[in-house]
DNA sequence: GTTATACTTAAGTAAATGCTTAACCAATCG
DNA sequence: CGATTGGTTAAGCATTTACTTAAGTATAAC
């Protein structure tokens, strides 16, 4: 998941569907890129489980799907406290060691 | 930057370091790979700007720095924030076309 | 029913990744 | 001093990644 917004031009899809649905060639359009390069692009955002894509007549649709998103700033909301929590205890055992001097 | 996070043994590494600093080996040691593979993702993270390292004697002490961290989530919230927007949007335009009903 | 549109598949390639081993330095320790 | 510990550099290698072009397929428009 991590690895599927490493990519440049999958984080401007990601930023696009974030405004709403789109087209694979909406999509296509701002990147510089082959339009079976941004299919595989899409391929591997949607098997991230990052958006997720259904074909009407002959276009297909994607939009974002906000609980993965969700997923990856947990992790990082995680740590962030994680290290916080050492932050904070580090300050207790500073402030206790005032206190005794 | 998220190319950093891409790869779990960084992760894992992350993760460790959020619990409190580490040296090279410390961080090495749950990993089953060669020292200078530890090495190698190390100094990505390093240039990513996830952590910084500093050499001690002939020990290098690894700590993360938080202020990257928050980079990435800023990232995702915006992301997030934006989609919710558009379904607020979305809910209002619903609610009007119910009222002209 | 032909033609244009909107993808899709397949196959190939160049560069980047994630390792490895081997050899090498520089601070300790005995 | 000599050996050990903790890390570092260099080189090489197998995969994976991020594309490309060429050749489809299916729906929609005319």
């Amino acid at each position: 998941m991590f690895q599927a917004l490493a990519d440049p031009s999958r984080r401007a899809m990601v930023e696009r569907l974030c405004r709403g649905p789109a087209s694979v060639s909406e999509l296509a359009e701002p990147l510089e890129m082959s339009l079976p390069a941004v299919l595989q692009h899409l391929q591997l955002l949607e098997t991230s489980g990052l958006i997720k894509t259904e074909k009407v007549g002959r276009v297909r649709s994607c939009s974002i799907e906000s609980k993965a998103l969700r997923r990856a700033e947990d992790w990082i909301i995680a740590r962030r406290s994680a290290w916080e929590q050492r932050f904070d205890r580090l300050g207790a055992y500073l402030a206790e060691n005032e206190k005794k001097k």
